[in-house]
DNA sequence: ATAAATTTAGACACTCTTGTCCAATTCGTC
DNA sequence: GACGAATTGGACAAGAGTGTCTAAATTTAT
């Protein structure tokens, strides 16, 4: 029995044969430039690795430089979506607003902070940051440049919304991720990854202050918040 | 006009001669171990920027790896130094409860973040965290372990001393500073140095946060907690 | 099954870096 | 000024890594 040979879309399902190898030599190059630097990193290292001949790097990239700048971009496009993705979740219209923020700080640190590609190009960035400031004013300007205002609108809406009390929102939103991380900090120095436990307890004891800084004195009674949800 | 031979201590004032180039050496490797990263990093480099012959450095410090130990044990031992000796500022008996701790938050930032050897420090952490663990062990006791019992030592006396409403002195530290770097973060990244003005509006932001709160509803009068003093 | 494209292993030239050796020079001290 | 210690520059061998080239093997699609 002959399958038809329809043009099964060559969508992103299970990469195979070329493009297996594509990603195959990307996982493996963010791995060894991230643990080794760029100075560090050699390719015979990468090609081990990924399973693949050196020589087939070669055919892809071009050179170890491009080959990095492909990486830095990928990590950046991914991380990016990821926290968009997340940014997403946030509690506009919270239950339950303690809970409903630590489940959102808990999402952002799991997903974009303590995450393979959120480790990954942070590291990068701290360690050849200084060496190609062309690719990484790229970075701040599509991550940072859009993801802070993105946070900070939120957190103006909830306020807006009378579920909290702040002044200015871009700085209550850097205070909150900050408060988030406060715990989690020297595990981050070394190159850690917290396990789900610390997460959740920094992510609890952040919005436990974020919200005694900025909670409503009385919080919110729900059934007196209808004025305000048309605005 | 002969000078008394006597042995004038060869002390610690103007480093001259022999320890002169030692000096130039630590300063020059520091620069360019943080810049370039460890692999990155070669002896010419040093050698050129510490205006010093290569050889001078093989007799120094033997082979390039002793040479970045020494580095590293160096910068952890003046940056615990400068912690502590910040952390003496702490404002026990505060006047004006903000002001002070703005004061403290800000001191902490410029003398032991901001800093040449705090930047150095940081970064060579996260650079080559991973590759020596028992160097980093090392300085991970000697100072976080220290330091931050240290700190929040200090919040428990004012918490205990009716200036402050603290729960759990340890995790209100750890909040403390991540709010007064809460600003910082970004610059950080990129190994820039935040200037005065942003090291200032990040500890006020900060500080009014935690005070926020920790600090007490009505403010703690002075002329109320003299019973609380002997304890 | 066959043709085209891709991958592979190995050899290769080239460059860069480390660490050593040494003779000449400079520096600090008496 | 003279002595000993430290510094210098330059040459050097050994090793490691990059990027190229090749012919053979393997995979993919027709």
């Amino acid at each position: 029995m002959v399958f038809m040979k329809v043009n099964v879309s060559p969508d992103t399902i299970p990469p195979r044969g070329h493009e297996a190898k594509r990603v195959s030599i990307m996982d493996a190059a963010g791995e060894v430039f991230c643990r080794e630097s760029f100075a560090g990193a050699n390719i015979d290292m990468i090609a081990a690795e990924a399973g693949v001949s050196r020589q087939t790097i070669y055919n892809h990239h071009g050179d170890k430089e491009k080959l990095f700048v492909a990486i830095v971009r990928d990590l950046t496009d991914r991380c990016n979506a990821g926290i968009f993705a997340t940014i997403s979740t946030f509690p506009d219209q919270p239950k339950d607003l303690e809970a409903d923020l630590i489940g959102f700080a808990v999402r952002m640190n799991r997903n974009c902070i303590c995450n393979r590609d959120g480790k990954f190009l942070r590291k990068l960035i701290q360690t050849e940051g200084e060496r190609y400031p062309e690719l990484f004013a790229e970075w701040r300007e599509q991550g940072p440049g859009r993801t802070w205002p993105a946070i900070a609108a939120r957190f103006a809406r909830l306020a807006h919304a009378g579920f909290l009390d702040i002044d200015d929102p871009d700085v209550a939103a850097r205070q909150f991720l900050a408060l988030a991380n406060a715990e989690l900090q020297t595990t981050f120095m070394l190159g850690g990854t917290p396990d789900d436990d610390e997460v959740l307890q920094s992510a609890t004891h952040g919005v436990r202050t974020f919200l005694r800084a900025f909670g409503k004195r009385q919080p919110a009674d729900a059934s007196k918040q209808s004025a305000v949800t048309s605005a």
